[in-house]
DNA sequence: TCCAGTTATAGTCAATGCGATTATAAGGGC
DNA sequence: GCCCTTATAATCGCATTGACTATAACTGGA
């Protein structure tokens, strides 16, 4: 790793490109009321601070300055994205961003200051469908055909006519909980959303329903929900959201949580009862209201056995 | 995006940690020799050039010097990694690296200068399973075990033997194509690779057979490897890798060049014919032996009605 | 000219995966 | 004791897909 690299064409010899790093946490946790993301300013931003040269891996940085925050340890964190804003500041400086997606446990929160927890959903209300098809969608759609109707040409119209098709469903298609990052790219397109109004385009309509935040973490959030909703299908990163001791009851409403819809019962009991993902501790408790519920723990040693297609969860088709 | 963040803790004010960002390309393509990469210095390095300040984005400045280098369009683009090396300068001054997979037809490459391109396989010669195991493997195999046995406590032994198995297909393990990186990283950790020894590790054994890079350049093509091993079974990318016209059997033999192992030819062709990915043009061709095969394009118009789940093919199991 | 070799293309069979449904067990509250 | 809840087990059937066989079409050599 200490080697020089040689020569490069393309490098302006003598010439500086320096720019600052910073890390932005997408922290993921999941409660009785749903699937919660770390946010401060009162849920107006996502928590991030610059990468310190003193730490020996970005990493490891990240992992620093979020727990000495919340004091919580980050159990899984894998990089999200990594980009570069060149309006941030206006001069020569330049920002690079680089996000990523940390897994916990809520538990001794403790709130302290001006973080606090918040509902994805109320980010992206239209992404819940644990309840059925939110009403919303309906609304939704005209103003998506209205947008699409609106290009220039054909072609343009037909195109965004087909994306808005297929990532929100219309036209009888089936719901992909996956597309989380494409229909917020979408509305921002669209101007639908409120961020899009801050690139001085005046011509807006009324945002639809959903909170906003600052900047672009907004987008940063739908890129780390979607990056979620795929992995728990193929790697068993849900128990890192899990309490040591669970009922499978407990780890199918946690899923249902992240992917925003409902997996049918005895299928997800089979499916992860055929992976050696859990084991029995012989336990039970009764605090679930009918029939005491075996209490289960992760089987930690499956882990490097099963590197890839770890956790298939039922969540294939419609 | 031009809003400032507001307040954040862990930012030390006034103090700059200004850093270097370099972009790092692996630029994939398939010829009839198999899967090639772009290298620069006679197959030691992977192209790379600084992250220039006018560009409007990182990856428009990729696509920008790597098409200005080599005077070919990339088709396809992802972002495989970033990371931060502090030892690089020994300074203050810390290099941020982002690393992109590209994929390209070969063709007029040009060779200009000191550009060439070379096979995966001279620097992974294990992950190429098309003509079965090879035999290397099996001089392999007894290396790591004796590198499991020289732990010091039973756990890690246990572990280090586990590991290997799982990534090396040892005790009658299927072969995971898709485990390069990690068999790359074992590798490292055996100090089997050349480039281990950097570190000032003296006590090395001769290393594995295969090419070495300069500083992590092998460890980023591995990422690349494992990526796209990966990511030709959901998403339609193959054919960036594939001229305008071509017969199901080039595609079949391109996914095997990618793969590193073989596929079923009449469920290869069961699974493109199901999909709708792509067209019969009509026109055939006499140049492949036997009988005259119908020639195909790409159906581009497919790309955005599957946005995921896109190219299933048959390489699930062993 | 016929035959062997090569590749293209179509079809069959069986095992498996998985979605959907039903049935039974075991607790609590009224 | 009845009805509610949830837990847990078992079954049915369709769709996917891995493995295999058969036929078609062309080239080149005996």
């Amino acid at each position: 790793m200490d080697q020089a690299k040689g020569p490069r064409e393309g490098r302006a010899i003598g010439k500086t490109n320096d720019v600052n790093a910073d890390l932005i946490a997408v922290v993921v946790a999941v409660n009785d009321a749903g699937p919660c993301v770390l946010t401060i300013e009162q849920g107006a931003a996502l928590p991030s601070g610059p990468f310190e040269l003193a730490h020996r891996s970005l990493q490891s940085s990240l992992r620093a300055w979020v727990e000495l925050q919340t004091g919580q340890p980050l159990g899984y964190i894998e990089q999200l994205y990594t980009f570069a804003d060149r309006d941030r500041t206006g001069g020569n400086e330049r920002v690079i961003s680089i996000s990523y997606l940390a897994l916990t446990r809520e538990e001794d929160a403790g709130a302290s200051g001006r973080r606090s927890w918040a509902s994805w959903y109320d980010y992206f209300p239209w992404e819940d469908h644990r309840s059925g098809r939110p009403p919303m969608l309906e609304e939704l759609w005209p103003r998506l055909i209205e947008w699409a109707q609106g290009a220039d040409d054909g072609a343009t119209r037909f195109d965004r006519r087909r994306r808005a098709a297929v990532a929100f469903a219309m036209d009888d298609r089936a719901w992909n909980e996956e597309l989380a990052l494409q229909r917020y790219e979408l509305l921002y397109e669209a101007a639908l959303v409120e961020e899009a109004k801050r690139g001085g385009d005046s011509a807006i309509l009324a945002p639809v329903p959903g909170r906003s935040m600052s900047a672009d973490h907004r987008r940063i959030l739908a890129t780390a929900i979607a990056r979620l909703r795929s992995k728990i299908k193929y790697r068993p990163v849900v128990f890192e959201l899990m309490p040591p001791l669970f009922t499978l009851l407990q780890l199918q409403r946690t899923v249902e949580a992240l992917s925003g819809r409902l997996i049918n019962k005895p299928n997800f009991r089979r499916l992860i009862g055929q992976q050696e993902l859990v084991e029995k501790t012989g336990a039970t408790t009764a605090e679930t209201g009918g029939r005491p519920a075996q209490l289960y723990r992760f089987h930690h040693a499956i882990l490097d056995e099963r590197p890839v297609a770890g956790t298939k969860l039922p969540l294939a088709r419609a």
